[in-house]
DNA sequence: ACATGATCATGC
DNA sequence: GCATGATCATGT
């Protein structure tokens, strides 16, 4: 799939994928469908990026490079809510100072996105899943004045070397999680005496109720 | 039922 | 190890 070259194409090719299933889309593309998504978490969202043709691959840049778009898939429920947060990206837990949200990654991931909605009830098979219709989304002043002060107030905890004063509570649309191997995975942060030490990776993602947010405008 | 904490795969 | 892509699974 040649990549987009502009935002309304790219909405248009993801609006004919409403509809179909995973199955009928990863057919198309010769992929084949796992059982489920145990051992394939980000299957669902690589299919996606091959079916939209996007371009970044791992490297820390959009999506949709050339237009600027980021691609989300977003699991619904039995209900065809959210049913789970969305990961943003990886929280710097060390040399956090100067850091400033008009220059942070998740200020700059979540500048425009493509929000596209997946049944995901674990009841349905991965193959008949079917695709929703996508979502063009940029936040709002009001979302990006409390992404801001949410992302602020997550820096400051990390500088201060208080991660571990709470659990994922803080934020009202973002929060900090694990996000490691394995709960042994290590990173270097900053203690709360100033001192180097090693504690769990961890991301930003944002809330369920975020994203039930977005995808109910 | 839901959120948090834990985990899985791949590429460089 | 960190970037990409997320969902699983357990506790409450």
């Amino acid at each position: 799939m040649d990549p987009p070259r502009s935002e309304n194409e790219l909405l248009d090719c993801a609006a004919a994928l409403a509809g179909r299933t995973l199955g009928e889309v990863a057919r198309c593309h010769a992929i084949a469908v796992p059982r489920n998504l145990k051992r394939a978490k980000g299957w669902v969202g690589e299919l996606l990026e091959t079916a939209l043709g996007a371009t970044a691959g791992s490297r820390p840049v959009p999506d949709f490079e050339s237009i600027g778009v980021e691609l989300k898939s977003v699991p619904l429920n039995s209900q065809h809510l959210p049913q789970e947060s969305t990961f943003v990206s990886s929280a710097p837990l060390i040399n956090t100072v100067g850091l400033q949200w008009s220059t942070s990654t998740v200020k700059a991931k979540l500048n425009r996105v493509l929000w596209v909605p997946i049944e995901a009830a674990h009841e349905i098979p991965v193959a008949i899943r079917r695709i929703g219709r996508p979502i063009l989304w940029s936040p709002s002043s009001e979302d990006s004045a409390i992404l801001q002060a949410d992302w602020e107030e997550h820096i400051e905890r990390i500088a201060l070397g208080n991660l571990d004063e709470h659990g994922a509570q803080l934020g009202t649309y973002l929060q900090i999680r694990p996000k490691a191997i394995n709960k042994r995975d290590r990173t270097l942060a900053v203690s709360h005496t100033g001192e180097q030490i090693a504690l769990l990776p961890r991301g930003f993602y944002l809330r369920t109720s975020f994203t039930r947010k977005i995808i109910s405008a």
